[in-house]
DNA sequence: GCGACAG
DNA sequence: ATCTTGTCGC
């Protein structure tokens, strides 16, 4: 699986506005999905050395089905707003290294709720031609009231009058996340499919898993 | 103009 | 992202 590797911020900010043409928000799930993967990068401090790992979980039986872990070298500095040109070549390695074809791919990060309408969740999904969703951590673009304490309630994360996302109790009285769309998956899937995802901690467990994969495997891959 | 800024 | 110990609470 091969990705275009931008040479400089313009040239980066150019492909964006190219793949951002092709991206789908009216087309959604439907029906609950089965398999479900979740996605994350690690990096070393002092290498360009990154692992990612992407980890396949059935919904139903909440049971891992599979992981891969592959590991490789940034190519693209970080510049908040292009986070994609670093993360989804190594990605995309990842996801193509698995034997089976997740529904939905649950990223580490913002999917529309990002500067110019473009993050890591949509511009992996419109690569890949699969269903996506941003969960991040921390505060990006957009406004919020803080969601009500306990798990399950939410917020809208909003530019004026344009709703970019959910600011989402996942656990009660824990830091909410902020949930987006990223491609062919609407802010209610997400939401739901996101607290199905999150019945102990925080984050996603497909998040989680890939985030402890791809940490150790970087590890244990140091000289 | 200056600072802030997913991971 | 990464560097990092203890500590408070269930």
């Amino acid at each position: 699986m091969h990705h275009e590797q931008p040479t400089s911020v313009a040239e980066a900010e150019r492909i964006q506005e190219q793949l951002k043409q092709r991206l789908d928000l009216d087309t959604h799930l439907g029906t609950n999905p089965t398999l479900v993967a979740g996605v994350d990068v690690s990096y070393d401090k002092f290498s360009p050395r990154i692992t990612a790992a992407a980890v396949v979980i059935d919904v139903t039986t909440r049971e891992e089905v599979e992981s891969a872990v592959v590991h490789g070298e940034v190519s693209f500095p970080y510049v908040p707003g292009l986070l994609a040109f670093r993360e989804v070549p190594i990605l995309l390695e990842a996801l193509g290294t698995l034997g089976c074809r997740p529904e939905v791919v649950v990223c580490d990060g913002y999917g529309i709720a990002h500067p110019r309408r473009f993050g890591l969740a949509c511009h992996l999904g419109v690569v890949t031609e699969r269903p996506t969703f941003g969960v991040a951590k921390t505060p990006f673009v957009g406004t919020y009231d803080q969601p009500g304490r306990r798990r399950g309630d939410w917020s809208p994360l909003c530019d004026g009058d344009e709703v970019l996302g959910r600011v989402l109790r996942t656990q009660t009285d824990v830091k909410p996340v902020f949930v987006s769309a990223g491609h062919r998956t609407n802010l209610d899937e997400a939401t739901s499919l996101t607290l199905d995802l999150s019945p102990r901690y925080r984050l996603p467990e497909v998040i989680r898993r890939a985030d402890f994969l791809s940490r150790e495997a970087l590890r244990r891959s140091e000289d």
